[in-house]
RNA sequence: GGAGAUGUACCCAAGUGGCUGAAGGGUCCGGAUUCGAAAUCCGGUAGGUCGGUUCUGCCGGCGCUAGGGUUCAAAUCCCUACAUCUCCGCCA
């Protein structure tokens, strides 16, 4: 959500921001609808003003035996009138955050105009493709011959974009996400947290995934709760409606959870593989930053989540997102693409954003300075540290070798008991 | 799922319709005492948010878990939701 009062003050740094991403939002409206407010206000305030002043006398008066009818009558008509004052300011308070909670962020000044992921920007490129003596199998195909993904039994039991992991399958999974909550809990500083798989609507809200893309969530029938589409929900979440304390900034999350996405939009591709499931497993890095440095966060957030990849030599490459991918909610957003040969691309494996404000605004995650200081919006960021499924698809694939075996990469090892599959 | 209790500021806590935006503690800040400190004593502040403004201040609205309602007037009465605790039931 975007400060009402940085578009009251300046409409036109607003507009340019929010057209680099194409998006036209009722700006115009926000501030004729602002302007009218704040005049409701202005004249519900002087009445109750007024209102309060009065009614303290009534109880001097009626103890000086004198007759207050006059003036209770009086104070009932000013009360009708704030009342329905009230309820238009709360009529236009309604449309005004209907409409804000629908504008994107502005985007950050280095985010490159672009009308698509074509547009990206490659910032850094680590390890090369692997150039194969043979054909190399997708995933998929290796997931089968050796009976470790099963994704027919997954459709038999629940639908398509399910997948039942097997054997020594399910086993990479949980190793991988064992070694990177490790890593990043035991190397990079951060504290575990194992966060609730549902949220209730607020929680959506204050991380940006409702009210515009409720079509993306599972809703749990029954029940006002979404499955978490991403651990950055709940864990974002943790701080809504707080006041930290700047020393305890920044504050660094990882948690693994279940994600769970309904694919709006996406029918027909990645329809193969771990790519794009319902249900998938991610590693995820929150934080909360002071303004003044969330920039150096997001780079060493992201070097956190590159450092997973380095660990498991896997080839890789970091993309900044131009202003026709970035999300909805991020001001910048890194890319880091792994090397999939069966798409003989690189694909992305982790998306590690700087909301800057958005979300905090909306979560109301505010911090102060120190204790006299009025609390000023946290920046939260956050990035997959990573998807464990696409990884365990960039494994088989990048480490599978002519004999139809797999080998685990070193730091792996001790995870799964044994050096391949 | 059933029954009951509770929800007041940073923490504890008083407060059943009007002079309570909130007693009293604690915390915190300043001072006295002391060589210094502890203890003690004196004094002071109370969070947040939305408006206005002659803007490092001042004025006003809201605000006692949240959302509604009754009333001239609500922390106080009524309804709903949520959370916490206790007991019962069920259960990994």
């Amino acid at each position: 959500m975007l400060d009402i009062k940085l578009i009251r003050s300046n409409p036109d740094y607003v507009k340019e921001g929010l057209k680099k991403r194409n998006s036209k939002v009722g700006i115009d409206e926000i501030l004729k609808l602002d302007e009218e407010r704040r005049s409701l206000i202005a004249e519900s305030e002087q009445i109750k003003s007024k209102q309060n002043a009065d009614s303290k006398q009534i109880p001097i008066l009626k103890k000086e035996g004198k007759d207050v009818s006059a003036i209770m009558s009086e104070m009932k008509q000013l009360a009708e009138k704030t009342k329905l004052l009230d309820v238009q300011v709360k009529e236009i308070d309604d449309k005004i955050s209907a409409i804000l909670l629908t504008i994107p962020n502005i985007p950050n000044e280095k985010v490159v105009y672009g009308e698509s992921d074509e547009d990206n920007v490659e910032i850094r490129k680590y390890g090369e493709p692997r150039n194969f003596s043979f054909e190399p199998k997708p995933h998929w195909v290796i997931g089968e011959e050796k009976g470790i993904l099963d994704p027919s039994a997954a459709g038999k039991v629940t639908g398509t974009r399910f997948t039942f992991y097997k054997g020594m399958g399910a086993r990479l999974e949980r190793a991988i996400m064992n070694f990177m909550m490790d890593v990043h809990s035991n190397e990079h500083g951060y504290t575990e947290v194992l966060p609730p798989y549902m949220v209730h609507r607020n929680s959506m809200i204050g991380t940006g995934q409702l009210p515009k893309f409720e079509d993306d969530a599972f809703k749990v029938y029954g029940t006002d709760f979404f499955l978490i589409p991403t651990a950055e929900v709940p864990v974002t979440n943790y701080h809504r409606e707080e006041i930290l304390d700047a020393k305890d900034l920044p504050i660094k999350y990882c948690a693994y959870s279940a994600c769970f996405r309904a694919e709006a939009g996406s029918a027909g591709r990645d329809t193969r593989g771990l790519i794009r499931q319902h249900q998938f497993n991610k590693v995820e890095l929150v934080k909360f930053a002071d303004p003044k440095n969330s920039y150096e966060e997001l780079e060493s957030l992201t070097n956190d989540a590159e450092d997973i990849l380095k660990k498991l030599d896997l080839p890789y490459r970091v993309v900044r997102l131009c202003s026709g991918d970035l999300g909805f909610t991020s001001a910048m957003t890194y890319d880091i693409e792994v090397w999939m040969p069966s798409y003989g691309k690189y694909v992305e494996i982790s998306s590690c954003s700087n909301f800057e404000t958005f979300q905090a605004r909306r979560a109301g995650i505010k911090f102060k300075r120190n204790i006299n200081d009025k609390p000023e919006f946290v920046h939260t960021l956050n990035g997959s540290g990573l998807a464990v499924g696409r990884t365990t698809a960039a494994i088989l694939e990048n480490f599978q070798q002519e004999d139809g075996s797999v080998t685990i990469p070193e730091a792996l090892v001790k995870y799964m008991g044994t050096e391949k599959i």
